[in-house]
DNA sequence: GTCTATACGAAGATAGAC
DNA sequence: GTCTATCTTCGTATAGAC
């Protein structure tokens, strides 16, 4: 296993900055030499597919690494309402610290690779993954098991939507606005006889 | 008041189309004006702020559509959850009918406008009145006033993240699961004495 | 593994004729 | 208002040296 501090590496952690901040398309291969300081040479030794490669194993990087927050949180004995608070307030530091520049690289893979098929499905499973995992999180914390996609699904989808609405609108109101929803909605889906869902 | 079917009207049209299938960056004039059929001579006519102007121009047009359909709703005498079921299926059928090629335009702007100021603030726009009209909305059929925009916020969200899983998972199943874990929130919100929201 | 140089094409933008 | 031609910039990708 190489070092984390290969070049490689460094140019997918800043492929994943720079794709959060202005998309994939709009970031060129001399942005990302430039922001990692990765040698010229390296590109197409490391990513002999090119661009097409490079932006799926970035959208794919990302995608793992927040999979393993969500282990880590299943792992740990924090109940469904600290483990919310912990997912938004990690999205929440990433809209506010870089002053509503950034976003999720997944969802631009998703917006961007419409077209682009490799794009499309590295975003695809990042997705998948992420809601399976939160699925059974909330399974195993009360919430029934007919319930837990479903609700699985609204968290992330919500909490995706409001960083797009967030950063457009330069306000963190609409992540605010959707944790307090989702507060709610957790509360709704633990209560024993809830007719939601229907 | 010139016709809508001018040159410049068909190319935000068609800008709208090619936005929402593979985002801002990836659609050059020449895509536009093949779609359009627009003749080559008007982009710069049309359009002297160029791309970024064009870019600018379609996300507010896409936006104050979206918008229409917000104050028709409103006008008629459709509850909530035929409102809720009308807005789904006209994304749905979106997401669906281009095989999971296209999503929503003013999304794209939001991703791929964290550089560019004025795409950006489209989009915030955009969102903004999205959410202003959907508050007032809810707010008028049963929705306690302090809540109206947090309901309102989680509605928007969820449906644009929907959106983002759907196509990159190929399935419509995320859009189906926001759909009634957002009528069981509608449900929720417009009874008598909740507690929810905290 | 990394370098420089360069080929090649795409796309935005401008100029000037019609 | 629309056309063609062209300029320029940029970005991907390749070739070949070190």
């Amino acid at each position: 296993m190489p070092p984390r501090s290969d070049a490689r590496q460094r140019m997918l952690d800043s492929g994943a900055v720079l794709f959060r901040e202005r998309g994939v398309t709009a970031t060129a291969f001399a942005d990302v030499l430039a922001h990692s300081g990765a040698p010229r040479g390296s590109v197409y030794h490391h990513f002999p597919g090119g661009k097409e490669q490079f932006a799926e194993e970035v959208v794919a990087y990302a995608g793992r690494a927040m999979s393993r927050r969500f282990s880590r949180a299943a792992e740990g004995d924090d109940d469904l309402h600290a483990i919310l608070d912990d997912a938004v307030d990690h999205w929440m530091a990433i809209v506010r610290d870089s002053d509503f520049r950034a976003g999720c690289p997944v969802a631009a893979g998703a917006v961007e690779g419409g077209a682009e098929e490799g794009l499309r499905a590295a975003a695809g499973e990042a997705f998948g993954h992420w809601t399976d995992r939160l699925e059974r999180l909330l399974a195993g914390r009360g919430v029934p098991a007919d319930r837990a996609r479903g609700v699985a699904t609204l968290v992330l989808a919500s909490l995706q939507g409001a960083i797009l609405l967030a950063r457009s609108r330069r306000t963190v109101e609409p992540i605010e606005a959707v944790r307090a929803e989702l507060h709610a909605a957790l509360d709704a889906a633990t209560r024993p006889s809830d007719g939601a869902g229907a």
